[in-house]
DNA sequence: TTCTTTAATGCAACTTAGTAGTAAAAAAAC
DNA sequence: GTTTTTTTACTACTAAGTTGCATTAAAGAA
């Protein structure tokens, strides 16, 4: 997957700061939130916000809430979940496929919120 | 179900503004978020804010944000999953089973993102 | 009942992810 | 090359939720 063939067709100019956070979103395996990768965009904070918005209206991106209050970002490629764990934040891609019988709703994400086996372990020692 | 058979055997006081932020939980039949209720409430945001944290420690109410930014809380009856509309932030829940493989994880919500019937009728209009 | 300790509340100040206004810079259109 | 449109940086702002702290209420012991 590279950018252009993200951005062919649609309505995105391909400006560097854009170049920038799409090849950060492409090359990373999870969402990620601004304060991930601040330090990599060498542009101000309302010139990324504004981007991904842009992202996402033109079905580029994702994005979600996570339990830590921040907005995760990622690169639509294959369709997959989430699970977020409410105890550490951790957010994992769960590659399973989920049945769901909902007629006439558009699914863009699922997200599954629990807490994960660490965490679970961590617990029972107490 | 009422207030007695939840707090059975947790460690909660029942407090006036705690019963009256579990009785109007108990009465939705949707997650609440904080501005949706604040004129009932009678009390600071920070006691609502303090007590829903502990309520969640309890393990009595569940809660999420929405894309709105907004923390939505609800009382843990049946188990079900939710609905959030990412175009006009509908919350809707959704009593289906979903099969989850996810072996040693706890899961508490299943939050699905997308677009609701509505709202994709009135893009096509478009 | 009274004294002591602990927990809950209200109020005000604070935190922080994200947003909006605006002028300058860059790119596109002519 | 000039004009128009889009994008950017900088700054100030917004608002949901949190924290500190003094006060009040409740629980436990004597």
């Amino acid at each position: 997957m590279n950018i252009e063939e993200l951005t062919n067709q649609k309505n995105i100019k391909l400006t560097s700061a854009r170049k920038i956070i799409l090849k950060i979103l492409i090359n990373s395996d999870k969402p990620l939130c601004y304060e991930d990768i601040k330090n990599e965009l060498l542009m101000d904070k309302a010139t990324f916000y504004r981007n991904v918005t842009k992202f996402e209206e033109e079905n580029i991106i994702n994005s979600f809430e996570s339990n830590d209050k921040k907005r995760y970002y990622e690169i639509k490629k294959t369709q997959h979940s989430h699970f977020i764990c409410t105890s550490c934040s951790l957010i994992e891609c769960i590659h399973e496929d989920i049945d769901l019988n909902l007629k006439n709703y558009q699914i863009d994400n699922i997200i599954i919120k629990g807490i994960c086996p660490k965490c679970l372990k961590n617990k029972r020692k107490k």
